[in-house]
RNA sequence: GCCGGGAUGGCGGAAUUGGCAGACGCGCAGGACUCAAACUCCUGUAUGGGCAACCAUGUGCGGGUUCGAUUCCCGCUCCCGGCACCA
């Protein structure tokens, strides 16, 4: 018989509700074994929960309910990154307002996961766009105002024509926006940044020690982007100026026949000669018109001007060209180039179009220039022209200049009279209310700041907040965070490789300079998830019409054999496409599970029948757990329930193992535990202990082989000695079909494993 | 171009880090139960040969080391991901 799933989920739902079952508080007696782990929290959107959701939350909810068993102390949040732009987008469109569209999506989302079983602590469910939580948003970016680490200039940013906003580097993706991939342009604009560059050495120097996938470190040093080499001094021949240039091979500066500079470079106007002035402009305005996008696609092509100037080479002395060119960019090194055509591809190329002269050199060791270090990585944009988002709590004065919002004005609220339709300046400057407290607040004049933060800001340090979500007086409580942090476990999607976990590192070295944390990697240890695929193999999307929608499935099959499912498909980290027969076998699976508790729930429980078979399972299911390597844990509790399906099991076995099934499909393993006269939950009770003697085989498959083929088989015990072995494997008649041949040469013998005999 | 990861049956995947390749699940084929269907259970299922025991071949391709290689080394091919006129 199939168990009733709908009948047997809610109500094991209900029960650990009203028993505050996932709840944890600080207990001094146990902060030994006080650990943080962490999901990366959704963006509560009006499609509901997404199967992916499922996967990263089910692994480390297996991971957590199995470590807790094992006496662990373990704070497991959840909250919602509530800011962002389909709310508000979807405000433009129908009227109603992202904090009423963002509350009913956190009331689908929650009764979505609770429906599945995870063991959240939902008494420290937060919500960045709550103003309890963006009131400390907006302390930090005080925090970091008033300590130079937030500043406004004015500077090439990238915007989105269709967003109606600027985007900071990290979300832009191949010269298009990462949200509605619209091409990005280049605006001069003037902005807040967070000054992330100062923390750029100790971001690259604090991955090492991380424990995290090497190919998302790989990801972040990239993006880092560290290069070393040499600035070197340029004079120019005509106005007197130099022009300083980066390069990473110094050694080649005698093959430098010309100098390129970015058409953005600030030297270019006081350089140019008269006769090329037109073309230099024409130039300059043909550049800035193409978008980032433009420029990389026109890689093959290059082109640029010559204006007229020239420098000269301080190794040899002699005067070489200085040109300009888009292929040499304005925002990396010094926005200047020396070009050593015999040694730079790129340069080679652009010699050829323009017949400049190409030197071969031998590339040597010479005392020009200085040695210097430059990187990618700028520093964060992070204002939006944009309305559901944290406001950014300064004010300017009448004369234009920035203040920090006292905190005690904190949070500074969004307005509610806004109209929503970006129109390239925050819907937040048509707010009357807003403008109004600002005056009423610091005098006529004044006028509050009016783009809000990007959304990475809120989710750059939610993590900390779960540690004390209801502090009124500051963020999280030291002894909280000293109690719970740094997170020791933490899942999620890869996507935030260089965005949200580049960013809340940054946050915690610089509160940890400012005295707020007392440590500065929050993430001691990570793992992504892969991506389920639809059933095509496709990534799943609506327009394709392969999305498989989690309460369906709870619907059909209960969630425990989605838990399972989805846990089974494949290694956690890989990718993997939904097949929709797969997870009939695993619902098939726990009706099994449920007819072997029908069969002995009647039983005497000192009854041992598959004794060897358990303890084998205990010890795969609680290291693969433990390594996250779900789907080999799931196929041994596969192998066991079929040895005890064809066998027989005692109550007491099948209790143990309900325990190991117990972080897998909680809700059926509650049920079990109690129909089998268990008392209390099954997560109160203590994880079983594996007994390598009970898991002892008596008897091994030994296999034989004569040259390295196996011969056959022979039963044996699992302590034989090579003597014994070798006179059993001489009288096998296969063994001496092939030994015919000749003398044994060498015999191999791995004890416990098998025996080679050369010949 | 640079960096990272990968390639195993019809499919998803497993293989104790050098020791019986294909666990487990799906699918498929045959059988039992049933008036019948569903459920369930049993048997088979890498390829070729053979009634069979067994034999040969086989983990992207080509070499190598080894008694023994999916695993280690050298040289390729293709796929996925990241970065990229980054000087």
């Amino acid at each position: 018989m199939p168990y009733d799933h709908k009948e047997i989920e809610p109500k094991w739902q209900k029960r650990w509700e009203e028993s505050h079952a996932g709840e944890v508080r600080e207990d001094p007696s146990k902060k030994g074994d006080a650990l943080y782990h962490l999901v990366m929290f959704p963006y509560p959107s009006g499609e509901g929960l997404h199967v992916g959701h499922v996967e990263s939350y089910t692994g480390l909810d297996i991971v957590t309910r199995m470590a807790r068993m094992n006496g662990q102390h373990i704070l497991f949040p959840m909250g919602f990154d509530a800011f962002g732009l389909p709310a508000e987008n979807y405000a433009i469109k129908t009227g109603v307002h992202p904090a009423e569209t963002t509350k009913r999506a956190i009331e689908n989302f929650t009764r979505q996961m609770k429906s599945v079983g995870f063991s959240f602590d939902w008494s420290r469910a937060l919500s960045t766009s709550d103003p309890e939580y963006y009131k400390w948003t907006q302390w930090i970016f005080l925090q970091f105002f008033k300590n130079g680490l937030a500043y406004k200039k004015k500077a090439p940013v990238n915007w989105c024509e269709s967003c109606k906003t600027v985007l900071a580097n990290e979300q832009v993706i191949d010269g298009a926006c990462e949200r509605c991939h619209h091409a990005v342009a280049q605006k001069d604009l003037e902005q807040w940044f967070f000054n992330i560059t100062k923390y750029v050495e100790q971001l690259l120097g604090g991955l090492d020690d991380l424990d995290w996938p090497e190919s998302l470190k790989t990801m972040q040093r990239n993006w880092i982007g560290k290069s070393e080499g040499a600035e070197i001094n340029f004079a120019v021949c005509r106005p007197d100026t130099n022009i300083r240039v980066f390069t990473t091979r110094p050694d080649t500066l005698f093959g430098a026949t010309y100098l390129i500079l970015a058409p953005e470079h600030e030297l270019v106007d006081a350089i140019v000669t008269d006769d090329f002035r037109a073309k230099v402009e024409a130039y300059k305005v043909q550049a800035s018109k193409k978008s980032a996008l433009e420029r990389s696609e026109m890689q093959k092509e290059k082109t640029g001007v010559f204006t007229g100037a020239f420098a000269l080479n301080p190794a040899t002395e002699e005067k070489i060209p200085i040109w300009i060119a888009d292929y040499v960019l304005s925002t990396y090194g010094t926005g200047a180039i020396m070009a050593v055509p015999a040694h730079d591809e790129r340069d080679r190329e652009f010699a050829e179009v323009y017949h400049l002269s190409i030197k071969d050199i031998v590339p040597e060791e010479n005392e020009f220039g200085t040695k210097k270090t430059t990187y990618r990585l700028r520093d964060w944009l992070v204002s939006r022209q944009r309305y559901w988002g944290a406001p950014i709590p300064v004010v300017y004065d009448p004369e234009g200049k920035a203040h920090p919002v006292g905190e005690e004005h904190l949070p500074l609220l969004l307005p509610i009279d806004v109209d929503f339709r970006p129109e390239g300046e925050s819907p937040l400057a048509l707010s009357e209310s807003y403008r109004q407290l600002a005056e009423n607040l610091y005098g006529e004049g004044w006028r509050f700041e009016v783009d809000t933060m990007d959304t990475f800001v809120d989710s750059s340090w939610y993590f900390l907040r779960y540690c004390d979500p209801s502090n009124a007086t500051m963020f999280a409580g030291h002894d909280k965070l000293d109690y719970w942090c740094p997170v020791d476990v933490y899942v999620g999607g890869v996507e935030h490789a260089v965005l949200h976990l580049l960013y809340a590192r940054f946050f915690c070295y610089a509160l940890h300079d400012l005295g707020h944390l007392n440590f500065t990697e929050p993430f001691l240890k990570l793992r992504n998830q892969g991506m389920i695929l639809g059933p095509d193999g496709q990534k799943m999307s609506k327009s394709r019409g392969n999305v498989i929608n989690p309460d369906d499935v709870v619907a059909d099959f209960g969630a425990d054999t989605l838990r399972m499912y989805e846990m089974f498909m494949g290694p956690f980290e890989d990718d993997k496409p939904w097949d929709t027969n797969g997870i009939l076998g695993v619902r098939r699976f726990l009706d099994k599970v449920w007819r072997l508790a029908e069969q002995v729930k009647h039983q005497r429980p000192d009854v041992k029948k598959i004794e060897r078979e358990l303890h084998k399972t205990i010890k795969k299911v609680s290291e693969d757990t433990a390594a996250m390597k779900f789907n080999t844990a799931i196929s041994q509790m596969m192998i066991f329930v079929n040895h005890a399906t064809a066998k027989g099991i005692g109550l007491g076995e099948l209790s143990t193992f309900i325990q190991l099934l117990a972080p897998y499909a909680p809700h059926l393993a509650e049920e079990i535990w109690k129909m089998l006269g268990q008392t209390g939950s099954v997560f109160e009770s203590p994880w079983p202990m594996f007994d390598e003697a009970l898991a002892q085989d008596e008897k091994i498959q030994m296999p034989v082989q004569v040259n390295g083929k196996v011969r056959t088989t022979l039963e044996v015990a699992s302590d034989i000695t090579e003597e014994e072995a070798l006179l059993l494997a001489q009288a096998d008649e296969n063994v001496k079909k092939y030994l015919g041949l000749g003398e044994v040469k060498k015999v191999i013998f791995v004890k416990g494993r098998l025996l080679n005999l050369v010949v």
